[in-house]
DNA sequence: CGGCAGATTGACGTGCATCAACGTCTGTGG
DNA sequence: CCACAGACGTTGATGCACGTCAATCTGCCG
């Protein structure tokens, strides 16, 4: 929130190598030996500050690397020609951002900040030259590409089949359960996006979002102020998302 | 569901090389060398028969290959624990079924025949290796994979925004176009699939589909004779698409 | 020719969108 | 430090697109 006047933030200040960053079980280098360890260290030697609301690239920009989030939050955006938009994902602390981009050399979306963050730069020529070097990075790299894949299909399921809260309880236990990999409580969050972000990703009006919320604490499942929520019941949460609506 | 119990079909007879392949430039081997392409039709050297309705594979069985389609069509459907599907995708000659499974290293979807195909087998261990040899390979590999991912948020943007009307449209102007890449007439096609798979995979129900179809044979749009579709007007599909709903 | 899967069409119900009013939080400047 | 503006969230009333249920038709294959 602050530091943005600064003409340029000293981005040496915020180097923290692969091998010491706390993510780097979720991150590219899982599994990676000491000396692989040592080649994404001098790969992935750029951050970059994001700044709440500002886009990290945009659909139509050439692509020229992968974005590893630090910390921070952001949404994927694409947009149709004529205005509608669709929220992809959002990304927190370890996930990748841009794979969309190697396909046809312009990113496809807009990443945007949903907090302060901050991203680690991975140049994609090197991460192919070096993936070629190192079949441990280069099966992780498949493998993220590849989880993306499973995950997309899994919001088509969900965008496909589901009622709106059996969208919202998947949308919750999933963000939990990504919370909780990274060492934050299963039942307390808060939320990083609005209303309308949540409803465009879950296919969704945000006027059914902030209503489905309603129900939700009604029924005892939920506790919600505003973007601070508590998840009283996580049974329950996981039978609204299999079809128990009665 | 047949052919189990024959011992193992005569694949040899079955063998056409990439390089000799006339959807080269669809599939995998797009812009390889000579060199590269020896290579590739060492490792693409079995070829599996699979009849209309049998499965290529089912989800949870353990992933060792890629397979691309040589002639045929699939569609690949995904299950949820409460028994909901969902079709992800339909795929066609030089396309490829699979790369869902390199996330866990087992499939996460059905792929099922919708008539009777051919496919390609590509040794997944192999492919990575000979990447590691020829960037051009593990360039169009990457590629190839982002452009799913790619694909799924369009889908995404169709099934969290669009109208009845409009996914069907967009349904059809995407199947003709890649039929038309593949020598095809854009104007005329036959359906491979149900009007169920067409609703699972649009997240609409088979009566939504039908009718629909119905209302664009009543505007002059489409002629429609069950699985046989003529395209009578392209661009008022087109406008379709685009939100022009009056 | 009979049986069956798939497709069409109609009548009706409902889940979510839409439109609208009001409440609440945040941050910015006087 | 307070006041105010604007973004965000909640809630209610109403409408409609699509789902549901059901009957009938079509084409295919044994």
């Amino acid at each position: 929130m602050t530091n943005a006047t600064l003409p340029t933030p000293r981005l040496d200040a915020l180097k923290v190598a692969c091998s010491a960053c706390n993510l780097r079980e979720l991150c590219l280098p899982v599994g990676l030996s000491d000396d692989e360890m040592q080649s994404l260290d001098d790969m992935v030697s750029t951050r970059r500050i994001v700044k709440r609301g500002d886009s990290l690239f945009h659909a139509g920009e050439p692509f020229a690397a992968l974005y590893a989030v630090r910390t921070g939050f952001f949404k994927t955006v694409i947009s149709a020609s004529d205005g509608r938009e669709q929220v992809t994902g959002f990304q927190m602390a370890g996930e990748l951002i841009g794979l969309d981009g190697i396909s046809t050399d312009k990113h496809s979306c807009d990443a945007i900040a949903l907090e302060d963050s901050q991203v680690c730069l991975i140049p994609y020529s090197q991460l192919e030259s070096l993936s070629r070097e190192f079949t441990l990075l280069q099966h992780q790299f498949h493998k993220i590409m590849s989880r993306e894949i499973v995950r997309d299909h899994g919001v088509m399921l969900l965008l496909g089949s589901m009622r709106a809260e059996e969208r919202l309880a998947a949308f919750l236990l999933n963000l939990t359960q990504r919370l909780q990999a990274r060492g934050f409580s299963a039942s307390a969050l808060v939320l990083r996006m609005t209303r309308e972000e949540i409803g465009s990703y879950l296919g969704l009006k945000l006027e059914t979002v902030s209503r489905t919320f309603s129900k939700f604490q009604e029924e005892g499942i939920l506790e919600v102020k505003q973007r601070d929520i508590r998840i009283l019941d996580q049974d329950a949460l996981q039978r609204v998302v299999n079809g128990a609506h009665c």
